[in-house]
DNA sequence: CTCATATCAGGCTTACTGACATCT
DNA sequence: CAGATGTCAGTAGGCCTGATATGA
């Protein structure tokens, strides 16, 4: 009667698929963990990057700059803004537009959530090397950039 | 004034994390669209390669096994015991488990899957060599190692 | 008319938590 | 009684589709 083998691994663990995808549920936790210690979100760190970068923008700009999901831009913004990190106002040039704007806090909330997120790149990548951490996210690089380019939209606005 | 650069990568585009949790995506999408082209799940894979490996056994062994949390067992096995690749019968010797076995069309269709999850390691990695993928492999490795002994509880059943 | 914008409602997955009845 | 087992219901997060109203 084989019922208890309860230890050997099991033999998908060694499949890069899934060595990838537990790896990556790790490095979401981290991630994620860092920044609800400030109280924020994954997209909201991505919305107020992506707004220092392009300054005050459009929802729907936005959610193609920063890969946020047009029906998931008016949560996401209503949650900045309640927090006052953002603001919302009518474009006068065009009245179906919202601008949205990063405040003073918007931008001090940012530099918080960038020292989280370095933390939370070392601490997924402890146990490597430097030349290790250089090499292993080179070949990530190499692997998202060639399925990226075949699936995803590869020029147009992306999505 | 950088109000406009609809182009350049966005600043976190070459984290680790984002990096990984990206690729994982990829991975997950092959790994569920081959499955999926044969009308399974990610989880009946697991279950069904842990019943051959383990041999019938209870929906908690199983699941511990299996990582499959104990709730989703039950969807699960019915999923796949409505195709008739598992049975479900009661264990005479304990009136509260359900005995699940692997049946003929059961082990061919993990043949099947199996087919479909080598080809799609092989989509994921295809734009590494040989050598690259060996390293990408060991240096994931040794990442979830190091993650999944800090966290997931070491040495017990698993979750 | 066609297209873009913003909003809302909801689905799909994977994982989980909690409640519960049953049995050891 | 504590503890294991199976079942069901419901949550949460990330991503997505669709319908709708408004305006360019």
């Amino acid at each position: 009667m084989p019922t208890s083998a309860e230890k050997t691994p099991a033999r998908w663990e060694s499949l890069p698929s899934w060595l990838l995808t537990q790896t990556a549920n790790h490095a979401h936790r981290l991630v994620a963990e860092a920044f609800s210690s400030v109280g924020a979100r994954g997209y909201h760190y991505r919305l107020l990057a992506t707004l220092e970068e392009c300054g005050p923008a459009s929802q729907a700009a936005l959610g193609r700059r920063s890969g946020i999901h047009l029906s998931d831009m008016v949560a996401a913004v209503n949650e900045l803004a309640d927090r006052e990190l953002v603001e919302r106002a009518p474009d006068p040039s065009d009245r179906r537009r919202n601008i949205i704007s990063l405040t003073a806090a918007g931008k001090r909330q940012l530099r918080q959530l960038e020292k989280k997120l370095a933390a939370g790149q070392d601490e997924l990548l402890a146990p490597l090397s430097p030349e290790e951490r250089q090499r292993f996210t080179e070949l990530l690089s190499r692997l998202l950039d060639h399925h990226t380019r075949r699936t995803g939209t590869p020029d147009e606005p992306w999505r």
